[in-house]
DNA sequence: CAGACCGGGTCAACACTGTGGACTTCGCGG
DNA sequence: CCGCGAAGTCCACAGTGTTGACCCGGTCTG
């Protein structure tokens, strides 16, 4: 409960609202001005640009916190179940927002830093096998597939599959390149 | 040897060029109108919109053509190679256009007749076991995400690894979804 | 043949965008 | 009390997509 909130609070919550909402293109500075009743001059005083006010706002981390480390059985589950899980909403969005906006040099370094934080770090040293950091970053890349259709192409048939049989299949994928066979079988199983 | 030039093929061409080489917030329509030596208006007069202009420029249609058509135990290293194949850097740089561009509902619905037509069509009656058609759009969502890192994220790592090695190793995830064992073995093998 | 029509092309304008610079106002330390 | 820096305001600039009015050449019709 914050009771009074600095200008600068004030800006950067509306631009997350709006952002998520309409997307970088979409929303304009004086939208955001606008929604937290200030001149629009003053946001860029304060965030120096509209794609660093982005930046600052938008967040990926911690997003997928915990899936990498519990048991590797069951990480492929794990993961498409933390990513349909409580929040599912912001981070598509979130996600959304950042892949329409890479055109900006740093906000495709902030994916990569995600991609490194959440995958790459974590996951390379813990693969059994060769190529472990390929495998890593390429379990990344099925992440963002699924994000992908979900979020940004927007597959009716994904966007409202059963949750658990979605877990169950893509899962299973993912697991391939985890190399460390699921106890509950393939993919068609 | 085209000797002359309809003014709107001269527009369609620009636009092309420019849009996959600047994206489509990256170019202008006067932009355009300037490399057709023409009027700004008239490409709006053409083409009704910008929007409009890009999808009839940009097409992703036939990149996947017979990769999806082979047998089964080899699709998965064969949609990787495809993919990684010639005209590699067209269909990436085609890609990241289009999915820049999603915040147009005209742009994710060409994405998803795309991803209809290269992938659940072809693949759905195709796949053995349950859940076909949902495999084949979880194929088309790996797709996706391997182009989301290479195309749009431009993880070095990966436009620089060894390309057989990638096929093998990212063809042996996707052939988890296709449920047919890939005699090479598993990714780790 | 005159006149109407019509598609292609030009020009100026509109409302909007992100951003920079000049200016005022306010609170605090010397 | 003075001054100074931060916070906030206002206006202007260059650029965006798009529109309407206009023109001009050819073709079909009466």
């Amino acid at each position: 409960m914050t009771v009074t909130l600095t200008t600068r609070e004030a800006i950067a919550r509306a631009a997350g609202a709006l952002f998520e909402q309409h997307g970088y293109t979409g929303t304009s500075v004086r939208a955001v001005a606008a929604e937290a009743g200030v001149d629009p001059a003053l946001v860029i005083r304060h965030f120096g640009s509209k794609e660093k006010l982005f930046l600052d706002t938008m967040d990926l981390q911690g997003h997928f916190g915990g899936a990498t480390l519990g048991p590797l059985e069951e990480l492929g589950e794990r993961l498409v179940a933390t990513l349909l899980g409580p929040g599912r909403d912001v981070r598509l969005s979130a996600y959304r927002a950042m892949v329409r906006a890479t055109d900006s040099e740093l906000v495709r370094a902030r994916l990569l830093d995600a991609l490194e934080e959440m995958f790459v770090g974590p996951l390379t040293p813990r693969l059994p096998g060769p190529h472990a950091e390929l495998r890593a970053r390429l379990i990344g890349a099925q992440v963002a597939g699924l994000l992908d259709q979900m979020a940004l192409v927007e597959d009716p048939v994904l966007v409202s599959v059963d949750p658990d049989l979605l877990t169950r299949t893509y899962g299973a994928a993912i697991q391939a390149l985890v190399g460390v066979p699921d106890p509950t079988g393939g993919p068609v199983s």
